[in-house]
DNA sequence: ATGGTTTTTACTGCGTC
DNA sequence: GACGCGGTAAAAACCAT
């Protein structure tokens, strides 16, 4: 229930600036009532525009500007959701959660009962509770976002901002935030999902979409890891071939003997302690040099984010495994 | 903190277009 | 002469201890 609720409060803000703007020029057409002078107020559920006086309706059968009611999936439901209460920004939670008053005194004024009193105990103390459960959705709120925002900026796939979130709301389970900042943990969230996936991203290109700096990423990320003991073998070489060969406008076939390479430099353990990503773009670099595309060493550095000379370095270790591999 | 390893930076020389 | 490539040495970054 706490969890439906708190989703709808979150939407409603994010929709306040827009549905702000509309009631606002509604307002400026016409605030009395022509035969009493009474207020007018618009029902936009009714699409009828009533005095409160004398209950004239001035217009009826208007066209509801709120967002249309359909929702195909998660997010449409958010962006389209129509409840909600008006909102401040005044308050941390602008406004939307609830506050028991200290007094202990009834509507009146009225002093409460020992019995009353007690009851009225319990309930601060259960609103407070569910505050702080809010406050940990809101949290989870943004870091979802954040997460979506990055992956996108990535091109990562749908199952890796699925896993990225999951892994978040596992740190945020274990108590694993405090001391250590929103940003930064989804960002250690996403780093990891990709890397489950296969689709691994290099720390520089997270870190080029994230707010949060390389070297906080990496120290939350080993925390994150460690705390919640996910299973991560290093990245596969293999995984970034293909990106690389897109961004250059490789052939398939240079993808493919760029995978060869890679494996059997595997196979003759070429390729402990060597950084993935210098592995790869070697390999495309190699790979292209056999089959005869012309791509210089920069081009390849630029989109793999390493040194021409490690490049260099790796690619002819590449190839000396590939001849002792097979000795023709 | 330390030491070993890998990667980067900067520079140089060679051949080609 | 600019460019692509190869190599080297020293610095920086990284990692496990």
């Amino acid at each position: 229930m706490t969890d439906t609720t708190t989703r709808r409060y979150a939407s409603t803000r994010e929709n306040e600036r827009e549905s702000e703007e509309e009631s606002e020029e509604r307002r400026d057409e016409e605030l009395v009532c022509p035969e009493c002078a009474g207020n007018l107020v618009t029902d936009e559920e009714r699409g009828e525009t009533v005095c409160t006086e004398c209950g004239l309706v001035v217009e009826e059968d208007e066209i509801d500007p709120g967002p249309e009611w359909r929702a195909f999936d998660a997010s449409e439901k958010d962006e389209k959701s129509r409840v909600g209460a008006p909102t401040t920004n005044m308050m941390h939670d602008k406004g939307l959660s609830t506050n028991i008053g200290w007094q202990d005194k009834d509507a009146y004024g009225n002093s409460l009962s020992s019995r009353q009193r007690e009851k009225m105990q319990r309930l601060r103390t259960w609103n407070e509770r569910f505050r702080t459960r809010d406050s940990k959705e809101r949290n989870l709120k943004q870091a979802l976002g954040e997460i979506d925002r990055m992956a996108s900026a990535l091109g990562l796939p749908e199952n890796v901002r699925e896993t990225a979130s999951v892994i978040y709301r596992r740190a945020l389970d274990e108590d694993l935030l405090p001391g250590r900042s929103i940003e930064g943990v989804a960002t250690s969230a996403l780093y990891a999902a990709a890397r489950q996936a296969g689709t691994p991203r290099s720390l520089d290109e997270i870190s080029a979409v994230s707010r949060v700096d390389k070297d906080e990423i990496a120290r939350t990320y080993r925390y994150v890891v460690r705390e919640l003991s996910l299973e991560i073998q290093p990245a596969d070489p293999e995984s970034y071939v293909p990106r690389f060969a897109s961004d250059l406008d490789l052939p398939e076939e240079v993808e493919r003997r760029a995978r060869e390479l890679l494996s059997t430099a595997k196979e003759q353990g070429v390729h402990s302690g060597k950084s993935p990503v210098g592995l790869a773009a070697a390999a495309v670099y190699a790979a292209s040099l056999l089959a005869n595309e012309k791509v210089t060493q920069s081009e390849v550095s630029e989109v793999a984010n390493i040194s021409e000379v490690t490049i260099r370095n790796r690619y002819h270790e590449l190839l000396e495994a590939e001849e002792d591999f097979t000795p023709a």
